[in-house]
DNA sequence: CTGAAAGCGCTTACAG
DNA sequence: CTGAAAGCGCTTACAG
């Protein structure tokens, strides 16, 4: 069957070593394949290690390396909530593809209480459970961000951190892509008055897409026609801000959502209160990980390549953790207008 | 600001120790709380090991503990497609809970090649990165995992393993669960010429919930009028199904499918044909990870406590670690009908 | 060229 | 009672 010895007890670099005769360093050296030992005893190492299913004990080579061989992402409690299972499972995919290719571990910290979010990658990383770490989602509040880019430990950041031109980030273009899709309602569409259901405001995407949904009304001579309502990136913000707006009988003739849940959650408010999507009321999400693609109708969305985001921001973290010099500060991946029927362009 | 020395230089035990005026081993022991450390001494080196800011070495504790303090999640490149984002991370989700409240990190090891399933989960238990590892998915025909549990390394498998009965395994009754949403259709809705498209056959999970629904059918004197079609639990694998079935002209009155995502595929191809759902076929799903909802109609369905079954995974994969006597090598948790527009229970 | 010590950081068993 | 060595598994710098 397998060659592995089936018993408990692990096995150490010494015991292939005493199999061979060698010393456990040469047996090291060996398995590296260094010239220093000969090829003779280098094979015949290769094959005791073999034989008895030799694996190199992390901590072991941890301790003597220095060097954890593994990468952390930080999931901060809030963060959870604000950004859904799906977006984190995009990231954890890129993750894994690149830490696979170098034979790293990717381990996932997520916090507890809600102060913490910074200690808690301090932990792994001052733990050096990790070698570095990703940050996806903080909060523009979150001062402490700034302290641990200044500690030098190596950490990418993914999203848009304007206010930290120190630190590695990786993120999209999120004012022109707000912006991109506004016009679509407006160009294509032919929409007039629109309304913009923003994400959490201490968030800089939050802020960022609401820039560019201004920015398009603007363009278009219609700054005057935009109507902000605040939201928080859950399905619920979205109910909310289409029920208050029908109550309020504010007069649109189309909704920016600034990300896909909302969307969702105000494409159903709209159906309950018989406003047929897009006939009544076009709408448009942001992100398509997922949920936007299933919906009926589907939602129109701008697609945030996640899973590619976290694979650049993996190589990132790789050069900062090897000591690559210039490694660029800022990185942005394309977005992609995804047409579907929430907006009119496909049939429902 | 925060005490912690912002210096990328990490701080060991001999550094607190320095501070103080102790060796290390004294240092070790203030820290742990031994009642050997005069109190005032003990205080001193909490207090110096907080102003450095001090954490220690998970290798250097790893390897004089031999444990690694982390627990893994093996993902088999197979099972990512099979079972999908979400319940990957309803799992992580419930690993992550249970593992902070007892301070250990979450690994995991998604496996690159196809055939190397084992070898992964067998990579990390071997090289102690984790103390143990739950294992996800697997098929029937994987014979290594037989050899994996014998092996008496701590591992906990998520699913139903009738041919491994010395294995530790949490999950749910399929049968009893396949049966209870058939007879759902046949006795609330009045079908009587049901069609089951299953999950692959070759994981018990398809196998269980197709006799399930033979059971139901069965029960109720409809064996003869049962239709099964083979699916993968993939949404074009739903949607094929019922191309097919339309295609051939079968006869039906309602269809359940194994999982949700078929579920969606084949309401994507009824009403793609113009037969409304439920109106036209009532149809039901399996799962509840989160599409069955969004979708429209909603999709009923049986809710698998997908976080749940993790998070007693986890408690029962801490017990093999720590060596407790008599774990239960099975546990099952509780289903439950989630009654949705697509059987015709909700209005559309 | 090659053998074997030293040391990464930690904790406990041992010596005094 | 307390000080300090030993050793977990590994790899490299050093001694011979």
């Amino acid at each position: 069957m397998t060659k592995t010895d089936p018993s408990r007890a692990s096995v150490t670099l010494k015991d292939v070593a005493a199999l061979v005769g060698v010393t456990s360093a040469a047996a090291s050296m060996a398995l590296a394949g260094s010239s220093r030992i000969s090829q003779k005893t280098r094979e015949a190492v290769k094959k005791a290690a073999d034989d008895l299913g030799y694996v190199p004990s992390a901590a072991g080579r941890a301790l003597r390396n220095q060097r954890a061989g593994a990468i952390a992402l930080i999931v901060p409690n809030t963060s959870k909530h604000v950004f859904g299972h799906s977006y984190f499972m995009h990231v954890l995919t890129g993750m894994s593809t690149e830490a696979n290719i170098r034979d790293l571990q990717v381990v996932l910290s997520t916090t507890t209480e809600q102060a913490g979010d910074v200690a808690a990658y301090d932990r792994v990383v001052r733990s050096r459970s990790a070698d570095g770490a990703i940050v996806t989602s903080a909060a523009v509040t979150d001062s402490n961000l700034e302290d641990l880019v200044a500690s030098g430990l190596p950490v990418v950041l993914i999203g848009n951190f304007p206010y930290l031109p120190r630190a590695v980030t990786v993120g999209i273009d999120d004012v022109a892509a707000g912006r991109e899709i506004t016009e679509h309602l407006l160009a294509q569409h032919g929409c007039t008055r629109l309304v913009h259901v923003t994400g959490p405001l201490d968030h800089q995407t939050g802020i960022d897409r609401r820039d560019g949904f201004l920015a398009a009304m603007d363009e278009a001579g219609l700054g005057d026609q935009a109507v902000i309502v605040e939201g928080d990136f859950s399905e619920e913000a979205g109910r909310a801000a289409v029920e208050t707006l029908l109550d309020e009988g504010a007069v649109f003739d189309g909704i920016v959502f600034a990300n896909d849940d909302m969307a969702f959650g105000g494409l159903e408010a709209l159906t309950a209160r018989d406003i047929p999507v897009p006939g009544g009321v076009p709408i448009v999400g942001f992100d398509d990980f997922g949920l936007s693609r299933v919906t009926t109708p589907g939602i129109t969305t701008m697609h945030t390549p996640a899973e590619e985001m976290a694979a650049l921001a993996s190589q990132r973290l790789f050069d900062l953790i090897e000591g690559v010099e210039n490694v660029p500060a800022r990185s942005e991946l394309p977005v992609r207008l995804v047409a579907r029927a929430s907006c009119g362009c496909l049939p429902g």
